[in-house]
RNA sequence: GCGGGGUUAGCUCAGUGGUAGAGCGUCUGCUUUACACGCAGAGGGUCGGGGGUUCGAGCCCCUCACCCCGCACCA
């Protein structure tokens, strides 16, 4: 035994950045071009944000990648992890916005081209920070091959497709009813909004007739819009109503008069007062109603959130909600606010920045997008992309099958710019070229269209722009289309189904085959982690507390398809399973040299029963981490493998190997062939670890001297049918359990931990025994006995039971039974006799006995024998005086 | 209104027809020479309510209740 060269404890500081620059300088994240033969697996980053910081989301997305592509690596597959970033348009010119107005300067004063350098500048003196924070958590990206959404080449293919589709008549530009955010100055789309239930109130206004001296009654909750009203409508059905259509009411605070029209399509005549107010400019649905018949639009509200001209000399230029409160008391003053009710609705907030939406019209870009949702669903249907949790699946059909198309133009400067130009003689000249002529009249004066694509248009293109698209680039040919796709599910509208979309449109495939949503990181609560609560986990904070390896195991064994709650507590489990994992190994080192991993393969005619069932266990735990990873059960391979380390591996196999190991058991050949198994043990271990930890486990597995010159490039484990080993398993379950028996009676006996007595076993088999005699020396250290007798015989007074149907006992240097080794007894009968009852129930039922599979009745047979025998041992027990 | 998910041990969650599980927490011992970020042992659940199918239901079907998340509507 020697000492080893490792710490007592797992400092992870010591070595993580150490190993992951070893990596990267080896060129181990780059897959070989060359290596057109071996399968190759793929994988694009979803690109967070260049000036972003790195969240729990991104950590937990990142670490689930990071496993597969180590896994798929070490695998065999010439595996690519495609990283980048994206410019996200409205974020990234908010921060820099939000920085300029620091200095006291706007973007406006500033101009266009000023502007865009400095967020540039921005950008140059951010990227690096995303990525420095990805690299703490251990990915394995290529990172030669970084992309960003608006480099030159993906800039080039975002042109492509948008001349494309618009020759296709696939993207228009149209005067539409847009959502308007007054804050970022932008439309947006549909699926940007957010909508909120909030608490507000209605409005009941009066309306006269300018001619009947009677009046009509609506009801609103922007009583603001009231001054672009250009109609109001009742159902021409309505008997209350329908003699007034034609008729014309005095808009109030206006001077204007306006028509009453019949409406079927916007009026419900049982809801509210069956009279609605139309403002075409500023609502959806009234903007329908306006063209359906002819009304006039007047925009009240300007870009800014003002009120505009047209509202009038009074309310002109005041903020919306001001206006708002100015209406009402003017409608209050002139008698014709009726009444005030509260009401719940649900306000559309702008998803980047929480400012409530403005309906109005304005002149957009569009792609027309029915067309290309219809393949994009039929993969998804006929399993050519499968979605995990595969609950999605209808989430996805539910929105592409109502799909509305897509507004792609952003009143932004930060972004792709809308390849149109427009010339004098207004001929619109949509072209890849940076400064084309016009084809009429040829002037080569255009304007360029001043307005951004929206940041998801780039995104849409990420699996294939990144790899060189639209030339026909080596990885487009290798990895192309990439497998699986991971993400939030919070992106499967705004990416996924876009991705699946264009993907299909310009490369003929979906760009990825499997869709893996993962879920929301919430606290330990299953609250959502925000700032105001304070229960946000800074990922980092916690690689520098615990390490990185602790923080990815933790997020791997809490992905099993739902939401995440990530707490402190569980973190501290898994370093401190990382820590288990260190002193094991730096246990082995104490026994193993590293020359013996050079050693010949393992005999295994040699093996004792011990080793056979550590290699069958660690066999199996190989079998469930492969088969769960498969299956994206992140949970299950995570546990399977941490259950198999510490409470095989450690808890039993090494304290089963150390007689032999410590030389207190067995020949110099038992030691040599014990040292083996554990290296065999303890290094298929740690390759199987390595993608959810993989600092540590290069650590030590340097150490050791692997083979390879890296673990994230040695083999990972398959499993082999020729190491499962049932009979290793029985037998060595059985000494567990004995083990367990002594050492629980040991307890509610009151005896300690130093007080040793004699066991004995009938084991009548011949067989069996043999295996009780040779691994006795086990139960005498682990069970701490004085002596292991097969087939002897124990005093009247032991403590008997029965183990997997081995009659056993412990002769204690007392007959005295403890209140609560009585009590314990008696609980073990009664629990054992209500079992029994209920398997006797079953046996006695005809229908059980010829319906239910042979195996569970005869199940159920043979654990009747067993309770029978343990019941009639354990009475024995009873029968004797009592303290 | 449409769709999806949930309700299992004190907490957070696994468990898709055959004797209820994990982590953390709790209780009791233990300075056993890899590890007290440890070892050993224990306690703790009529699997939301009701009904049905089945030889057998936490799991399948129906129904009720409550919670969460999308989408749509909201004069």
């Amino acid at each position: 035994m020697k000492e080893p060269d490792l710490p007592k404890r797992y400092e992870p500081a010591s070595f993580e950045r150490r190993w992951y620059a070893m990596w990267e300088s080896e060129g181990y994240f780059t897959p070989d071009p060359d290596q057109t033969e071996t399968p190759a697996f793929s994988i694009v980053i979803p690109p967070p944000n260049v000036t972003g910081r790195l969240h729990t989301g991104h950590a937990l997305v990142n670490t689930l990648q990071d496993i597969l592509v180590r896994w798929k690596r070490m695998s065999g597959f010439n595996t690519l992890w495609m990283p980048g970033t994206d410019h996200a348009g409205i974020a990234t010119q908010m921060v820099v916005e939000r920085e300029l107005a620091k200095e006291g300067l706007s973007r406006i004063e500033m101009g266009r081209e000023e502007f865009l350098r400095r967020v540039w500048a921005w950008k140059e003196d951010h990227k690096d920070q995303i990525k420095e924070q990805l690299v703490r958590l251990g990915v394995s990206c290529d990172w030669t091959r970084e992309r960003f959404t608006l480099d030159e080449g993906l800039s080039r293919a975002v042109r492509h497709v948008f001349v494309t589709l618009f020759k296709e008549d696939l993207i228009y530009r149209a005067l539409a009813m847009t959502n308007w955010c007054p804050r970022c100055r932008t439309a947006i789309s549909d699926i940007e909004v957010e909508h909120r239930e909030q608490s507000g109130k209605i409005y009941m206004l009066e309306y006269p007739m300018a001619v009947e001296g009677t009046s009509l009654i609506v009801a609103t909750t922007r009583p603001e819009t009231m001054l672009g009203d250009t109609a109001v409508a009742v159902h021409p059905e309505d008997p209350r109503y329908r003699h007034l259509i034609g008729g014309m009411v005095t808009l109030p605070l206006t001077g204007r008069t306006i028509p009453v029209i019949g409406d079927a399509i916007l009026v419900d005549p049982e809801f509210g007062t069956g009279v609605v107010k139309i403002t075409p400019a500023h609502d959806r649905n009234d903007y329908e109603a306006g063209v359906r018949n002819g009304l006039s639009q007047i925009q009240v509200i300007g870009e800014d959130g003002r009120m505009t001209a047209a509202a009038g000399d009074q309310f002109a230029g005041l903020d919306r909600f001001e206006a708002r409160e100015r209406v009402l008391e003017e409608l209050e003053a002139a008698g014709l606010l009726r009444e005030t009710k509260e009401h719940v609705n649900a306000v559309a907030l702008c998803g980047k920045c929480d400012t409530i939406i403005e309906p109005m019209i304005s002149r957009q870009w569009f792609v027309r997008i029915a067309p290309l949702a219809g393949p994009a669903i039929e993969v998804v249907r006929d399993g050519r992309v499968t979605i995990t949790p595969q609950s999605w699946e209808s989430t996805y059909f539910n929105w592409m099958e109502n799909i509305h198309d897509w507004c792609i133009s952003r009143q932004l400067w930060w972004g792709h710019r809308i390849p149109a130009f427009y010339c004098n003689c207004g001929e619109v000249v949509v072209s890849e070229e940076d400064s084309p002529s016009c084809p009429k009249c040829g002037s080569s004066d255009l304007s360029q269209d001043p307005d951004v694509l929206d940041t998801w248009f780039s995104s849409s293109l990420w699996p294939f722009s990144t790899m060189g698209w639209p030339d026909e680039t080596r990885d487009l040919k290798l990895f192309y289309p990439t497998d699986t796709l991971v993400t939030g599910f919070d992106i499967l509208f705004f990416w996924v189904a876009r991705m699946i979309m264009m993907g299909i449109r310009f490369t003929g495939q979906p760009p990825f085959s499997k869709v893996f949503l993962n879920g929301l990181v919430r606290d330990e609560f299953g609250q959502k982690m925000s700032k105001s609560k304070g229960n946000v986990i800074d990922p980092m904070d916690a690689v520098d507390e615990m390490g990185a390896d602790p923080v990815r195991f933790t997020l791997a064994i809490l992905t099993s398809g739902r939401d995440i709650p990530l707490a402190k507590s569980r973190m501290q489990g898994y370093a401190a399973f990382a820590n288990k994992i260190w002193n094991a190994s730096r246990f082995s080192m104490m026994h193993i040299d590293t020359e013996l991993r050079s050693a010949k393969p393992i005999n295994r005619d040699e093996l004792r029963m011990v080793e056979r069932w550590i290699l069958s266990r660690v066999n199996a735990a190989t079998h469930e981490v492969n088969r769960a990873l498969s299956n994206f059960r992140f949970d299950e391979a995570a546990n399977a493998v941490y259950k198999f380390f510490w409470h095989e591996f450690c808890d039993l196999y090494i304290e089963m190997a150390k007689p032999v190991l410590l030389g207190k058991h067995g020949t110099q050949a038992d030691q040599r062939r014990a040292r083996r198994v554990l290296l065999e043990a303890l290094d298929r271990s740690l390759r199987l670890l390595h993608p959810f930890m993989p600092f540590i486990t290069e650590e030590l597995w340097q150490k050791l001297g692997g083979v390879e010159p890296s673990i994230m490039i040695a083999p990972y484990p398959i499993s082999e049918d020729v190491l499962d080993d049932p009979e290793a398993e029985r037998l060595v379950t059985i000494v567990q359990e004995m083990i367990t028996t002594v050492r629980n009676v040991r307890v509610e006996r009151g005896f300690t931990h130093s007080d040793r007595f004699r066991l004995v076993i009938q084991a009548d088999r011949t067989r069996d025994a043999a295996f009780y005699e040779a691994n006795a020396y086990l139960l005498v250290e682990l069970a701490r006995l004085s002596e292991v007798v097969i087939n002897g015989k124990a005093s009247g007074d032991a403590h008997r039971d029965v183990v997997g149907g081995v009659p056993i006992a412990i002769d204690f240097p007392e007959k005295v039974l403890t209140e609560e080794q009585l009590a314990r007894i008696s609980r073990d009968i009664e629990g054992l006799e209500k079992e029994l009852t209920g398997i006797e129930a079953r046996l006695s039922n005809e229908q059980f006995i010829e319906r239910a599979p042979a195996a569970v009745v005869d199940g159920a047979r043979s654990r009747k024998k067993e309770i029978l025998s343990r019941l009639k041992t354990l009475r024995q027990n009873l029968v004797v005086r009592t303290a």
